[in-house]
DNA sequence: GCACAATGGTCAGCCTGCTGAGGGAACGTA
DNA sequence: TACGTTCCCTCAGCAGGCTGACCATTGTGC
């Protein structure tokens, strides 16, 4: 049944990795109207608020994408946006407290990441692999003499 | 600059990566009208003219998501969809001569590939994760006894 | 002080993904 | 022949990515 992947491209590959790993990632998060891009912004406000910039550049993100994860997320209750007084271009975001208890609870059933864990034979090798291309492929991405 | 990852979920590594190669891979299909959906389809009908639901299950896509990126395939003339006159539920979809060309192309200058083989250290090995990684979240997502 | 950049967010629009719902064609069985 | 089921595709709507254009605020230089 599985199709022969051996002539994919290895775009493709990981396009297709992440789909199904958001997949599960989402079907755990649902229960806290939570999705994999909102997660990974309450992750971030655990610590303290932040612009949305910050939280942009933080996930690799454009800004616009970030502001509409955000009203979601304000939307759900899970964040509060308030306008800096200090610099009143900027938005500083912070956790509610639902928010903060929706990061908790996620946090701790980690099942998806296990499955991920189950689904790589060697994950930390994965993880690792990962880790340098992300860094080689954004640098070419973001900085200007790409 | 670049954020430290370590403490990054493995679904989000994959996503960001995976998002990362897309990016790079349409900036180079972009001269054809095409994209990394577009393309993977093209490979596909490279062979022989197949349905939407064989180009579906084959990419490991929905039939919808399907039958949009074959609306763009065929807004471009990449493609060509006719009705089947044996079985008139299936719509055949071929590549026209300008797709041929365009998937011809593309697929001779492998510049995106060459990148990611650059920023990935052990290309082999990551590939190898990836496809035992896909077969095994695939097999749990689309099988009953998950 | 005032014109002009740089910075931080948003709006609009496109693309790929998903789910849910529905329509038309083919097939089984009564 | 008629009916229900299955199969294949499409429409509608949501979400997360992206680009391009725009607005408000802040900072800078003359």
């Amino acid at each position: 049944m599985s199709s022969d992947m051996s002539g994919w491209a290895t775009g493709r590959l990981l396009s297709t990795a992440a789909r199904l790993a958001e997949h599960a990632w989402d079907a755990h998060l649902a229960r806290w109207d939570l999705n994999h891009a909102g997660f990974a912004v309450l992750h971030l406000l655990g610590g303290a608020p932040r612009s949305q910039r910050e939280l942009a550049q933080a996930v690799q993100v454009e800004d616009q994408t970030m502001s509409r994860v955000l009203d979601r997320l304000e939307r759900h209750g899970h964040v509060c946006r308030a306008r800096s007084t200090t610099d009143r271009r900027r938005v500083e975001v912070s956790l509610t407290r639902a928010g903060r208890t929706a990061l908790e609870e996620a946090s701790a059933d980690d099942a998806a990441e296990a499955l991920l864990g189950a689904a790589a034979g060697d994950l930390p090798a994965l993880r690792a692999q990962l880790i340098g291309m992300i860094g080689d492929l954004s640098a070419r991405r973001w900085t200007p003499s790409g």
